[in-house]
DNA sequence: TATTGTTATACTCTATAACTATA
DNA sequence: TATAGTTATAGAGTATAACAATA
């Protein structure tokens, strides 16, 4: 493959090869999203949530500022999750304007058993794959990594 | 891999090949889905522009069953693309109840060159990888089409 | 005085219901 | 009478502005 610096022009086989991954990668991701359970969760309701299962408890505002909506949005979002049972907030340890919220037992149960069930479809694709495609999965899997790095 | 005939259990390591792939497919989709310009157009607004552009003229009703929405929601979101100049109606050829919508001609230069600007993207961080990597990236690209197939 | 979070209010997007024109 | 598309209206969801509590 040539090394793009910015000024050479890159070629017609580099091109089709990104777009041969591109439009498999991205196919594949629609695949899997459409794979996930109802969870009876609006987008932003659902990303905050999983947001708040990664990074741990957190504030309204640190989650608004990482789901890149304002606070008041943010509010609302969690009023619902709240209700729903799936975030429980305790005041801040040193300064009482705040509050910390968390994802409760039961919401991270939820989000690893949606996790699964999508990779168990995966998984079951894979198994019509034949021994050398599934090697090259394997194999490819890093590179991808790779790709996404920086 | 084990195969799957949906009464074994799948393994642990078929599953720990799901979740490596499920992760590395979707982060870089979203990686991709990140470079892409700003068009001025609502998620709604672009997916329905880019369904009309793979579609080829068809109706309002067509394009509002195939993008899963209701027709007064296509009716909003065609007047906003037609405003801006991205699609235009004639009249349908047989029937006067109904309509044909298709993209100008901007539209789909549009269209490619935001596809080609993400590929070029897509490329240049290949530019990065080792011949090795790249080999292992054109033999999985096939495989993760065959996993997406049905 | 500055900052965190909430409440008040407006705007956008999509849906259902009602309407018009045509088959 | 049935169908395609539009208009009228309501329900979510998010934004900005104003407010209350605390640092």
């Amino acid at each position: 493959m040539s090394y793009d610096d910015g000024m050479t022009t890159l070629s017609a086989a580099d091109l089709e090869l990104a777009h041969g991954v591109r439009m498999a990668v991205t196919r594949l991701a629609r695949r899997l999203r459409n794979q996930r359970a109802d969870l009876s969760l609006t987008p932003s309701q659902l990303s905050a949530l999983a947001a708040l299962d990664k990074h741990g408890p957190i504030t309204p505002g640190q989650l608004a500022d990482h789901e890149k909506v304002q606070p008041p949005s943010m509010t609302r979002v969690l009023g619902v999750l709240e209700e729903k049972g799936l975030v429980v907030s305790t005041p801040h340890p040193t300064d009482r304007r705040q509050k910390v919220v968390e994802v409760t037992s039961a919401a991270h149960a939820m989000l690893v058993a949606d996790r699964r069930a999508r990779e168990e479809w995966l998984a079951s694709r894979m198994a019509e794959l034949t021994s050398a495609e599934v090697a090259a999965l394997r194999a490819a899997t890093p590179v991808l990594e790779k790709l996404i790095a920086p």
